[in-house]
DNA sequence: GGCTATCAGATTGTCGACAATCTAATGAGC
DNA sequence: GCTCATTAGATTGTCGACAATCTGATAGCC
């Protein structure tokens, strides 16, 4: 048994329930690696490893085809969804898109980013100790709070769905050498360019960084034609 | 019985099911304004209408929860997403962003983009007709080309979901006196700006046309908080 | 031997019934 | 008259069973 329904022992909040949705152990399957791409997902199989009928399942998995996260060929079943060079590129390439747009909006409505050095600063810590999860999550959530500060809620729900994907490349990557201070010190000068509302300037160094981030071998995504 | 289940008379041909899909015939419900901003949605009520079961009314809606055309309060139901000025404006804007790295791409990758000239000659026959529907199924065929020819599938699926919540709001829109002449002059210099190279205003010209196009009274919303 | 028809298996699609949960109205108590 | 507990109604969530459909293997026929 592969997955296992997880069932937390905090005590119910607001409407939050106490089982953890179905979509999201099976989210958490795909983006940590466990169900790499190209694995059926066969909803009677999944109902039984959850102890949950087909019903949940079936919305689940819905909704992760809906997030892109799994593809459905009509009767030859559904599978994760295999990616490719092309969908690695289109996802990156639409990521600088996006952060580009928030800079704008940004610059030309003078929003406060100050919000930005915390993040950074909680990356040179997590870069000290080497800590690369920490990393990511500190970075994550430094690009999040950028489209965030562009108060723009259509981008930002896009740019939560790009990211499920990106966490779900970054799991398959073998990330054992990355320069993790390098990576860090990505970040201060774009907060600086921001704040001296440098818009081209800014642009040009977030594209910079993610082009960077987005360099991955093919052999790396198991199959990619 | 507002909406009616559609049956097709054309016999089956390959994978297309005789009976249209749930979710296409709420859909088109929502999109030709028959369920406006607000009205709910009930599963039960819907499965009645069309004479099916719950669950295949509980797939669509959940679709077209994805969509972003139905929203979902915990327990005090589902209903079609009310439209707000801030969304709208965020439709259109992030429309321009799209339409904007399109010719980007096109440009940097010069690809043909002839086929816009079809689309274009089309918008002018039908502005001579003064036929208003011809004329918006033709400048979504144009600017879904520009898209396509960007050659980004990310983008087109992106595309298509924003293009659906932009007819809703087209629908809702008193369009009685739009100068449709002016309308299809406004594509030709794009095409021709994209056929020079010339980048820079080609996006302007988008721009400005998308702007023209976003122009709404927020009554015609009906509630916009 | 190669081709076609038939059948078993697997998978998704649909159904009706029941359970869980919240909202809103009703009524008792102060 | 106001507040709070109780209850009826509405709505979504879940379940097991059955139906429809395709895939792939097997057997029969030329």
């Amino acid at each position: 048994m592969i997955i296992e329904p997880q069932v937390t022992d905090m005590a119910r909040i607001e409407n939050v329930p106490l089982r953890v949705s179905v979509a999201d152990i099976i989210r958490q399957a795909i983006l940590n690696g466990t169900m790499r791409p190209g694995t059926p997902v066969v909803e009677m199989a999944l109902a039984e490893q959850l102890n949950v009928s087909r019903a949940p399942v079936r919305e689940a998995i819905q909704i992760l085809e809906a997030d892109g996260l799994i593809e459905s060929e009509p009767y030859k079943g559904k599978r994760v969804k295999p990616l490719t060079l092309k969908e690695v590129e289109e996802l990156y390439s639409l990521r600088e898109q996006f952060e580009a747009f928030a800079i704008r909006r940004i610059v030309e409505r003078q929003v406060d980013v100050s919000e930005l050095h915390t993040h950074s600063d909680t990356m040179f810590v997590a870069a000290e100790r080497s800590d690369l999860a920490a990393l990511n999550v500190a970075d994550e959530a430094f690009h999040r709070a950028l489209i965030r500060l562009a108060d723009h809620g259509l981008m930002l729900s896009l740019w939560d769905n790009l990211y499920l994907r990106i966490r779900q490349i970054m799991a398959l990557r073998n990330s054992a050498n990355r320069d993790l201070r390098a990576v860090a010190r990505n970040h201060p000068p774009i907060i600086a360019a921001i704040e001296k509302r440098d818009m081209i300037l800014a642009i040009s160094l977030i594209s910079d960084h993610t082009r960077s981030a987005s360099q991955i071998a093919p052999e790396e995504l198991g199959i990619a034609p």
